[in-house]
DNA sequence: ATAATCTTTTTACATAAGTTAAAAAATCAT
DNA sequence: ATGATTTTTTAACTTATGTAAAAAGATTAT
């Protein structure tokens, strides 16, 4: 069974009718590693819940790949400006592993923040968390000297160090391999 | 008279008790050009309007400074993970200009939010904003030429090129001065 | 008007990091 | 195990950008 209302819960508690209504929506949906799970000019129709398994989410832009976040177990993601305005997305989600996830449809996920203060508020507090995130984020892209973005990221991302690739690990430095291959050698 | 409810009501309608409630709790706040809004370590208790002016959002580190953000006329501003969490800021925000606000105490916002369904929908609503305007701001980071950056900024913020200095552009781009008047001259 | 201050540009130099290509190492499939 | 593929490292070269300092240009105050 998903943890998705458990970990709901542990950040904004829901009323039980709320919890109901939720539960009775909610849909399994599993990916194989590397299938895509939302492609370029896709509508992004869901908030995804990851049970298991890791996901990237990128874009290209002249041959180079970005990533602009990895999620992984117990994380919720979407496509945030394709989820909530429904326009179609710039980024790509693959599985980066077999991945196991809970979804919540988005007409399912208005209908309930209109029908349940409880679930509304809930939905406040994950944007403001994923806007906080993205905001460290881009003070760590200031902090723009390579080797301090890679030792920056192995502190935060520990869990993830022995499954991700180092080419990977690079494009979301938004650094080449090459130039992270020398920063490993270095000490 | 302040725009914050009408420009508040454009992005989410407010019930005729909440926006009564609203109004009760805004207070007027002005900053002289220079003036500190929020300095750091501080706790960030307002979410701002801003009726007139300027305001710059950054860092310092290693002697440089990084600006994460300009706010302007009918922009709302806070410090997001300090007014949302309650802890101590690690930016600062000064008024570039003579700046009249309208702000909202932050316990004023929490109570709003559990009062009024709808009130908790245009918070809901406003941080997946700032989550996704954040988001835009990656990947215009990731967009690493500092041409394509400046091309890109003033492309954006074409209203503000007169009234911002270019070592701000600068900051906000997280290029050096010279680098931006080495791009400028060079077309 | 003139001086003082602030802002922007230019120059010279050093260096971090990109690109390309090849070698080395690790992983995977048969 | 062996070969094939993928991943990571290394090398050679080029370029963009930071730093520091000075010059040029604007703005402000007296």
């Amino acid at each position: 069974m998903s943890d998705f209302i458990k970990q709901l819960n542990l950040l904004s508690p829901l009323s039980p009718e709320a919890e109901e209504d939720l539960l009775a929506r909610l849909k399994p949906m599993a990916f194989k590693k590397g299938q895509v799970i939302n492609k370029e000019e896709q509508i992004c129709k869901k908030l995804f819940f990851i049970d298991k398994g890791l996901v990237k989410h990128y874009y290209h832009q002249k041959d180079r790949i970005f990533i602009l976040k990895f999620f992984a177990e117990n994380q919720f993601f979407t496509v945030l400006d394709s989820f909530t305005n429904q326009t179609p997305s710039k980024f790509i989600t693959i599985a980066l592993e077999d991945t196991e996830t809970t979804g919540l449809d988005h007409t399912d996920f208005i209908e309930l923040c209109e029908k349940h203060h409880s679930f509304e508020t809930f939905a406040r507090k994950l944007f403001a968390m994923a806007a906080i995130v993205n905001l460290k984020r881009i003070k760590e892209m200031f902090d723009a000297e390579s080797a301090e973005l890679y030792a920056e990221f192995i502190k935060e991302n520990n869990h993830l160090l022995n499954r991700l690739k180092l080419g990977d690990i690079a494009s979301y430095l938004g650094i080449s391999q090459v130039t992270l291959s020398r920063i490993r050698s270095k000490k």
